[in-house]
DNA sequence: AATGAATGAGAGTTCATTCAT
DNA sequence: AATGAATGAACTCTCATTCAT
């Protein structure tokens, strides 16, 4: 008898595939390894998926769909541009964060090549960059963020700042809460690096005195 | 005496292989194409390297050599932490801007795994994020950069902005200059993208000016 | 179900593997000359074997089993050292006498190396060796063979003596029959190749003649 | 300037070419590990020898040319078949029991495929075999061996028996004397296994009184 | 729909041989 | 004569995909 094409199926090859893509990398998986891990025979995920490529292809786009349709929710309640860049900063490190395999394969495995890349740059990605930009935009407009800027670069500084701590993440044999990066590296990302005037002035006295000690 | 073993045929294949890892990637370039690439025999190849890993190895390990050494002494006769992070991310963007092949091969073709990154995190790219570090300390020591942030932190996101420079540069159909970005970069890492107070205020008044008019 | 692995395609790789092992020699013949005379693709040859040398280690292991095991069937009704020897030494001849490839790639092949012959060695020849050594003892037991000689050595010159038979026949271009010679052999390893004295001194008296006549 | 070719280096690369084919066996023998453990360059080996096939058949013809001069040497003094057989005998086990990896080389390695064993049958080996077979032909004219007897199955027998002592030498890890072994080969072959008429008697009275007394 | 045996193209690597020096 | 870098043909084995059951 014909069992019908369940969806559950379907995902328990998608976490498959996440975990074996994580742990041997996209071209050291092989789609027999995903078929086992998923307790299916290696034809069945030819039902579900169109190759292998596929299967990474269809992992991000259905992750990205949903991070970004619950990312645009939490965004909803939240006013001003400084908040909602936090909101965004938390949302990206908590999906990531929560799952290393996952994270792997964002950070690692989806970078396979520029075919790969040039895909999602042109997709999922595009948005969630224009979902940063926007924010900055209002922030220019009420006067939260400095109006020269350029807007496109910001964007680009706050994703690689984002980008980078989860590659950092990954690569850590320590296992740190992720998340609770999004504070310091929205501040940053608002106030810079640099000490205020008036900080700079009190630093600058301090470290004289410092000097004349020794 | 035969036939010497020449360091310019080494270069020759590694070229070769940047090229050819950067059209096809990794595991689509064959050794065969790099051979042909470089005018040798598919055989001579091994008489310079181990084996295929050994060349994106070796590729990554040369480059970074001569790319931190050189920085090193760009960087020897700058005073201050804010122009030394300017020369930095200069020289990083001059290096990948000025060789987009090569550029795709550090962007993604050495992000093929796990294995490959863990290998170059814990070499050069840790140099290379010690360098970035100990400016910001510095920093942080003559009063320049504010004293609480994070150093680490810091610098992954100084290090992840510029990264994503190059990234976006690689993806972007548009041949812009890159080593331009280098002072933007700089310039809202050191003073973030929030408005002074100052500013702020003047920017609230514009804005609701603005609003009264429409 | 699918297609269902039958130990029909693996016997028939077994069989091409003689003939073409037989043919070219281990390592002149080619995994994909095997799958062709077996009319399986290339790969399906690694359904059934680990490697080429698994091949071949297969093919001596099952052929030897069985003819051990009929080895032991024909020697059970069989009484007497001398005609268990008989027994032996037609049922070596009747293998290999019967199958020129088969004798070949026993003969030959499987002498390929130390590391193969040990293996052998130490397996089932070692076993073959034992069932001679067996009757040999034996017939020193019951009187029928001098209770003098080295059991030892007695196994290995009846061995070497069978082999050397098949060998040679191997390269002869001339097709006669095999097995005709293991009542020859075993008479000349029981009774020796001296004359006796009542026939040396007959010989002696008719050689005299012979030399008094010319 | 040119240095002649010395036949000093000739044998120098044929030593090697015995060491390293008994190591690692024919196929698994690189010229260049030849090359290296006779301490010329790889090129070198072709100034002596047309490739790699010729270098063991030219170190078996050698080895042989000498082999059978000696023998016939040594044979010359000696009268009676018998004592001939003994001869060759001990001068067979000495070549090969003297150097092991020589008899590596001639029991296992010469023997790789029927290409060079027919090679072989055609040369040395049949001057070999006929050595053996005049020296029954001889002792069958004078009344020593026995009158029926095929002479050819007489010397395959022979030989096959002084074979399998070399090869059962080789693969044993205990490094007893093959020498020793001439005489008993020669006598078990001369009287055969089986006791002969009178002590058969005695024997099967003994066994009676053995099976009595339990 | 599900299975998994079968397929066969494909690629990294080795190494005997050549030949410029 | 000697060298050893260079050559490139050759071959085993893997694995994504197909398809008979």
């Amino acid at each position: 008898m014909a069992r019908s094409r369940t969806p559950e199926k379907r995902s328990r090859i998608l976490d498959a595939a996440v975990k074996v893509f994580a742990r041997k990398g996209y071209f050291g998986a092989r789609v027999s390894d995903i078929a086992k891990s998923a307790r299916v025979a290696d034809g069945t995920i030819y039902l579900y998926f169109r190759n292998k490529e596929d299967i990474l292809v269809s992992l991000f786009d259905e992750v990205m769909a949903e991070h970004v349709a619950k990312g645009r929710e939490e965004l909803r309640g939240v006013e001003g541009a400084e908040a909602r860049l936090l909101v965004i900063a938390r949302h990206h490190l908590r999906l990531l964060g929560g799952n290393r395999d996952l994270a792997v394969v964002f950070q690692v495995e989806l970078r396979q090549s520029t075919k790969f890349m040039e895909r999602f740059t042109a997709g999922w990605l595009q948005d969630y960059l224009a979902v940063i930009s926007e924010v900055i935009e209002e922030g220019q407009g009420d006067g939260t963020f400095r109006p020269d800027l350029s807007r496109k670069l910001a964007t680009k500084a706050f994703f690689g700042a984002l980008d980078e701590m989860v590659t950092s993440w990954i690569l850590s044999p320590k296992h740190y809460n992720l998340v609770s990066q999004a504070a310091p590296v929205v501040n940053l990302f608002l106030r810079g690096a640099a000490a205020s005037e008036k900080e700079e002035r009190t630093q600058r006295a301090l470290a004289a005195v410092g000097r004349g000690r020794r």
